[in-house]
RNA sequence: GCCCCCGUAGCUCAGGGGAUAGAGCGCCGGCCUCCGGAGCCGGGUGCGCAGGUUCGAAUCCUGCCGGGGGCACCA
């Protein structure tokens, strides 16, 4: 890679300037924002001058005279406080096209290390079915899961389920009772139990496919198994939404399955063992002070049960011997104070708690025509996924979901993402996609055969926006590494839209298929090129890159 | 009280130490004999405040002011 070339010879230069004078960094390579301060640019000079003694532009000067000649640098110049800027032969834009033709869909991303990381991600309780609320999760998780694998990353996406304690209970007495009441029976439905009509749903395939001779069990039996019944069926109602939104998770774990094979019993006394739990009030206590938490917490209650928390020691450790070299959580912000908790338990546990990454995000608020939508479960208001992918489709939720910093709030109005306009950039980027496929159809009917990439001439590509476009190409490795690094999909959003304004502005500029057929043909390849790259961003984000699009009035 | 996130253009947001801080939306004005006008070009205002670190700060640190969220033997 050029980059690559490029830092050797700088190094080789600070090396002769620097001289005994200590160590030399590897020089950091800066993208200028101005083109007339070159292709790349370096601050090495900048960096040492200070312990040099000496001036930035001098050392910069010097650095730049002891540079070993190399033919893919066209020229250098010092520049502003003591920059080297780095000018190219173009060359290095043209290989753009033939590393993204030779890579395809692997262009900007890593090969696989064979290190794999869990991504924990949605692990909404199966009390009912996913809501809005739950979609940026997914939607980040997912994307994160996808990144994770282009830095070279194998991911499992595993879905955490809550099927035992209070708020499970309440769910089973209401399936339980809706059945009851679908036979006739007499039904008594818990306080604050769950009364969506769902349940009912739920509970009307439950006699379909069991008959009415649930309702005649012991009535412990028949809670546990209306409750399993209707776990089961919202787990496959959460599945079939989420495929529809694109996520697919490789395992699903459950609470209940950790407390069966005594996995948390094990890991309370793993706790004890190590000295990191006590006893105290009738409850069994994890000392997670001694890990920064503000107090102790309770792993086990003095009920004999064991707290959510405690699960997730069990949960910790089971995921530890699966051999996961990295986990990662995908949580809301309203759980961040869980974040020292957890570490600290994987600490406690014997793991390194860095191997344990908490990715947290804002909240989303969903509008509709600039109005709050008032959401609130009880009342039987809230927004589910499915209605909202109904409403504006997977693919401009997921971008919209995916087009801001974790950090932010997301502002999510309905109505303007429902919206075909550019209210959702996501529209903007998939008509680049598909009006460079338009091209490549508009060029096969007007019978210009393609020509291997190795019999053109890519040194055609001269213009000022073929430039522009190429360096886009050029940048998007890049990009893609830092938002893997950073967790940042949002940085795959931007890069796509870039790349898209910058191919709208090619297109403007620059007639594809022509009268003159060299240039036509090396045109060609950097639209197939651009169409390449497009795909590749899109698909981190898990949205479609079409063939074409439907006319709208937009 | 303690903890987390945010404060950048009229609005929504990028910008993880570099040179003249960007994009979309909105507003005004332009661009089609020709590959999809869901497009392109032009027009302008801004880093909450105060210190500090640095050759260099929107970016890192401290304090303050605003907005949001969280501080269970709930899940």
């Amino acid at each position: 890679m050029i980059e690559d070339q490029l830092r050797e010879v700088i190094a080789a230069g600070l090396r002769t300037v620097v001289g005994d004078a200590g160590e030399v960094p590897t020089p950091e390579l800066l993208a200028p924002k101005q083109k007339e301060h070159g292709d790349f640019a370096t601050n090495v000079a900048l960096a040492v001058a200070g312990r040099l003694r000496r001036s930035p532009r001098e050392v910069a000067q010097d650095v730049v005279d002891a540079m070993p000649p190399a033919p893919f640098i066209e020229k250098v110049e010092v520049a502003g406080p003591g920059f080297i800027n780095l000018f190219v032969t173009d060359d290095w834009l043209h290989d753009v096209v033939r590393r993204i033709a030779a890579e395809g869909d692997a262009y900007g991303t890593v090969a696989p290390s064979g290190r794999r990381a869990q991504v924990e991600f949605v692990s909404a309780n199966p009390t009912g079915p996913l809501h809005v609320g739950h979609a940026r999760n997914a939607a980040l998780g997912d994307a994160i899961g996808r990144l994770l694998e282009a830095a070279g990353w194998t991911v499992e996406r595993e879905y955490y389920f809550n099927d035992a304690g209070g708020q499970m209970d309440r769910f089973g007495a209401s399936v339980e009772a809706a059945y009851l009441e679908l036979l006739g029976r007499e039904a008594a439905w818990p306080d604050d139990g769950y009364r969506g009509a769902y349940v009912t749903d739920i509970a009307r395939d439950v006699l379909e496919a069991n008959g009415p001779s649930l309702a005649d069990l012991e009535p412990a039996e028949r809670l546990a198994r209306l409750r399993a019944e209707g776990v089961r069926r919202v787990l496959a109602w959460i599945e079939a939404t989420l495929a529809r939104f694109g996520v697919r998770f490789d395992t699903y774990v459950s609470e209940a399955s950790l407390a069966e094979k005594g996995e948390i019993d094990a890991a309370v006394q793993r706790l004890r063992d190590s000295g990191h739990a006590y006893d105290a009030e009738g409850a069994v206590w994890f000392r997670s002070t001694d890990f920064g938490d503000d107090k102790d917490r309770v792993v086990v209650r003095s009920n004999g049960a064991h707290t959510y928390f405690g699960a997730d020691c069990a949960y910790l450790v089971d995921k530890f011997s699966r051999g996961f070299d990295h986990l990662v959580y995908v949580w809301g912000a309203d759980h961040h104070g869980d974040v020292v908790r957890v570490r600290g338990a994987a600490d406690a546990l014997g793991y390194d708690a860095e191997a344990v990454e908490i990715v947290l995000y804002q909240f989303v608020a969903f509008l509709r025509g600039g109005e709050p939508v008032a959401m609130s479960k009880r009342a039987g208001t809230f927004v589910s996924l499915d209605e909202l992918l109904d409403e504006v489709g997977t693919d401009a939720a997921r971008f919209h979901l995916l087009m801001f910093s974790p950090d932010a709030t997301i502002n999510f109005d309905i109505e303007a993402v429902a919206r075909e306009s550019m209210d959702n950039p996501v529209y903007y980027v998939q008509y680049g996609h598909a009006r460079i496929a338009s091209i490549l159809r508009k060029a096969a009917d007007a019978g210009v055969e393609p020509r291997p990439i190795e019999q053109v001439d890519l040194g055609l590509l001269v213009h000022e926006a073929e430039a522009d476009l190429l360096r886009a190409l050029a940048d998007v490795p890049g990009v893609i590494a830092t938002a893997a690094d950073l967790r940042a999909p949002h940085r795959l959003a931007h890069a796509s839209q870039d790349l898209a304004a910058r191919f709208h502005r090619f297109y403007t500029d620059c007639r594809v298929v022509g009268d003159d057929a060299e240039l036509t043909q090396a045109r060609l390849w950097l639209c197939r090129a651009t169409k390449q790259v497009l795909a590749n961003l899109l698909g981190l984000l898990g949205v479609s890159a079409p063939e074409r699009m439907d006319r709208s009035d937009g």
